[in-house]
DNA sequence: GATGAATGAGCTTTCATTCAT
DNA sequence: AATGAATGAAAGCTCATTCAT
């Protein structure tokens, strides 16, 4: 990676920390200068607007997650355990590396405005959306998962571990998120499984 | 309902409205005041803030969320029954209503530095949260629903269905959203029931 | 006193106390007219506008402090026990009344522009500088006092004292205000006597 | 000085001027930025608020009032002409260079709330008490003045100058105001003085 | 006389973006 | 590439004053 490619990226890194605690509109460009010890003019250097760091920092997150998922669509297992690796790995995500879920939840999904041009369509996303795309269609080839919707199923999924990877953050469970794997995971199967 | 009370809630209704469409930090004081042909200091008169403007439109939302799904729990009717009804209220809401829903989705989830003093824990949705609560407690005593962490539950219900209105809502549906009721509450069913 | 009379003075005490605590541009109506059990509409039948009722409280406050000062004036006694008089009257207002000394500080003193049209030249502290040019002239006509401007005489009077409520108020004399009657009352008499 | 040095006092300067004539609620950040030519937003990258501003002039004229004071300290001469040489050297200052004087009369003794926090006590204007302090104190070493309570002197000191300044604007002196030093000097004189 | 909702101009402050260096 | 001072529009909020009741 060369040198211009590599502050393109702590920038993408620092700003993407900052949008995912604080929000984009809480979030200041002189703040993420600061966290980066850059200076502000120079960040202009590398992303022409605020906007368009947001746009490319989704994008950016979306390859990590779906890079992540690649690999479970790539071993070799039951569709059952594949649910389980994956709810796993989001979940590990959500403690280890929270900010590209919470960007997800809080920026992505909520500043609408932002992403309008140039994300429509869950385009800026489509990284990670294509890979579950990959997991339900293998899912529903193989006669383990029932035919429907990818939508229904994909809806089901990701709005489900967002939903609990929020209530997590609202501190109103009552064990680690981890613990939580083995029964989420059971529900989505029940869900999407051939009956 | 006196003169103030009525104001005091087309205030709400108009913040719901600009809120929910253009999200928390695009939406001005003076925006709202123009669309209730009202002024800005008036607006003052009646919340303190916007943030608590913000605070009190959450809780208004969810009491009216809650209330349509009290009268589901009020019927006589299967589980199953239910959960089709709830999906479908849920749905029929994001298509005629869709400021309660996508206020929750844009505005209460993404923005948690607007809501840290006074709403930690779901307190300001307790009303809504509160009748799927229940609707889950009498679908386990009647042996209908799986014993399992009531979140674990109400993450896969409500994360469910506002991620699908999220993706409805970004036009990636083939169809429209009223007619993937019966698959997702077969899924939401399947998931939750007793196997 | 007839009940209108009565009103408008409860509304110069209340004013008065309130400009003397917070300042003028930090008190505003409203806070008048709750410290009062009022409504702030009705204020406005009694002063037409914040800046009249300055100018009426600072007259107001003038006729009191020189209706103290008349009462030393008429006494029989030497011009020096006169001067500790004033000394002791005017740290005892300062003491217990401090909202008039106050209000002439940091509110009259301060404000010029509030105070431009209709005060000018110190007319509207006339009740009060008037006992002073008396109390003055015939300490000069008995012989005790050495004759000079009377401003030169009215300033070292006036200005000492304030200046003394200030460190007063600032906390940084070492004991209560009245301990210092004596030493004060003698560094006037210094100043002003026939030497 | 280097630049930012020098803008940051030429703000000081600006705001001073405006301060001391319209008083600290009449005076706006805009009306600072006009005056100086330069725009609103860039006052703040100076200074982080209308009160830190304010609380910076004040040690600002502090530290030349203290300065010019110091110079008479410094002069081999008898306390009697100190004395007089303070008393000319503030009223000159009176007439050239007015806002010092009056900012301190104006703004700093009238707008408490505005000095509440880090001003308590005399603190920012310690450079201007201390030279008077060391005035004092060696007028007294010397044997020239009555040993008394340092504030006792120091306020009749202060308060007659400054009183004596307020009345010169208040446009009642017959006289400029140069010509009663002689007067004012001595009867500070006669009142600290060995008697 | 009395009320307090309503007005709207104006305040302090912020911040994305630019540009001379 | 890199800096950070500078811009200025726009935000949230306040408050003297008015006026229908």
């Amino acid at each position: 990676m060369d040198k211009k490619s590599k502050k393109t990226e702590s920038i993408l890194d620092a700003a993407l920390l900052l949008f995912s605690n604080n929000g984009f509109y809480s979030t200041t460009i002189p703040d993420i200068a600061k966290a980066m010890g850059m200076s502000v003019g120079n960040i202009y250097n590398y992303f022409t607007s605020k906007e368009v760091l947001a746009k490319e920092i989704i994008k950016y997150s979306s390859n990590i997650l779906g890079a992540e998922i690649r690999k479970v669509n790539e071993e070799e297992c039951s569709v059952k355990d594949k649910i389980r690796k994956i709810v796993a790995l989001y979940f590990e995500m959500a403690s280890t590396k929270p900010q590209h879920i919470n960007y997800f939840l809080r920026v992505y999904l909520a500043n609408r405005e932002v992403f309008k041009d140039g994300c429509e369509g869950m385009l800026c996303v489509s990284a990670f959306v294509t890979e579950l795309m990959i997991f339900f269609e293998e899912g529903v080839a193989c006669g383990e998962l029932r035919n429907q919707d990818f939508f229904s199923a994909f809806g089901l999924f990701m709005g489900y571990l967002g939903g609990f990877v929020f209530l997590n953050g609202e501190n109103v469970l009552d064990k680690n998120i981890n613990h939580y794997v083995d029964d989420i995971a059971l529900n989505i199967y029940n869900a999407l499984k051939q009956q």
